[in-house]
Order: C-alpha cells, then structure tokens, then sequence
DNA sequence: ACAATATTTCAACAAAATTTGAAATGCCGT
DNA sequence: ACGGCATTTCAAATTTTGTTGAAATATTGT
C-alpha cells in the first residue's frame, strides 16, 4: 500500500527509479560530505573566521585559540585536507590562509 | 619571537583580540557546525536530493536507498533536529519535505 | 477494541573522530 | 653542525557517531 502524497507523480514518470535524476555520482556526494564534515566543528570555524582578513601563523591563531598545539594542528590539517585553507612556510613559521573555497564559507 | 606576516597588522589595530571582529556567537558556531554535520554523510546528502522536487515518505524514500528501517529512521532524525527537512503524518505514513533551510543545500 | 502497516525508539555493539602528551621534524641563527 | 623555537606526527585513551535487530508507538480500517 503506497501513501497519497508522493508517488503516483512519480511512478507515472518512470517509477521509484526517477527519483534518481537529481542524485550526485558517489563520488561527488563523498567529496561533499567531506568538505561539509570540517565544516561541522566549532573551533574549525572559528580558526576560517579568524582567517577572514588575513593569512595568519599557528602561533597567532594561537593566540587566539588557546589549544595544546598538537590540538590545534590536527584541526589545522583537517581543513586542509579538505581544502579549505592551506599552509605554506615563511622562515620559522606556518602561514595559513583560505583557500577559494575556504572564503566561500566564511562570512 | 613572530612571524613576519600577520601579527603587527593585527597589533596596532587592538591586538590578538581584534580578530575576533568576526567570530559568530558560540551558540550560532554551534548551530553551524551543527547544521554542516548533518549534510557530512553521504546518506544524507542523498536524501535531500531526493526531496529536492517533491515531498515523499519514509517508504518510498526507501524503495531507493535499501536500508534497514532503523536505520533511515535515525538518519532522517539527524536532517530533522538540524532543521533540513520535516516531517508530518499524513494517514499511516510521515511525508517528508526540505525545509526553506535544507533548500538551501540542495542542487 | 483489534489487526495490520509504517515508522520510530531503544540498547548493545562497532566504527570513526577527537583529545592528549611525548617524540619527531623543519627552519633559522650562530 | 648545533641549539632553539614552531609546528607536526604518532600512538593510546576517550568521546562521539553510526549500525543492528528487537520492541514500542502511531495511524488507519474493520
């Protein structure tokens, strides 16, 4: 037995199967789900806020964060890997800023 | 000792605390980070696409996605707290649609 | 009130993410 | 090459999230 809502419209049009016409690839709904994973943690946005304006060290962000450095690291890196900021030394220190795709989150 | 990039800019605006001039509420990161952890499983994801034309119940959403009761169940709960999707009883079964919020992730 | 169906809830378990502190690495100045 | 600081890496412990199957709840039709 199938509900009033819902169905009728959908299996004259090809059945349940139909519904898939909008669905990403695999693929694309796991990248998705990976950007939208370090996106769902309160220090990562932050440490995107506080890269808003500005590329900033860890030290800096530091600063600002208050977290044992292996902590902050381990954030750090899952942005990273994700795409959302990305690092690069300059003398002793690491200079984090946001990726094009960080700033689309932010803000 | 400091980086070459990113402290003074910062110093003589008002300090480290300055950069917090965009950092969202506590509770609204929390909200945030909420909302993003719902949208990290590709489940999920797939779910919203398919509401993504029409509303549709529990059954039919699983004619597609073949998973245990319970378990659609508790991921259509996770999109629900997190404001993505409702649901209401409509005879014996719960028709499901996007919220105005979920629509925002969909496509 | 009862049977039948759809869906959720619960508790136990499994798997994945996060935290912690110690050790390693990278870069600079001497 | 060495010493010092910034940052990362690693493995173990902890916490959170996701899965499973059984039992509970909700709704309709009789």
């Amino acid at each position: 037995m199938n509900p009033d809502v819902g169905l009728e419209a959908i299996e004259h049009l090809g059945g349940v199967e139909f519904l898939s016409r909008h669905i990403p690839e695999e693929k694309d709904l796991i990248e998705q789900s990976r950007r939208y994973h370090a996106l769902s943690d309160p220090l990562r946005l932050t440490i995107l806020s506080l890269l808003r304006d500005q590329p900033l060290c860890v030290c800096v962000i530091n600063r600002f964060m208050h977290l044992a450095g292996s902590k902050l690291s381990y954030h750090l890196n899952i942005l990273k890997e994700s795409g959302l900021i990305e690092g690069e030394y300059h003398g002793n220190w690491i200079i984090y800023s946001l990726t094009e795709q960080g700033r689309l989150f932010v803000e």
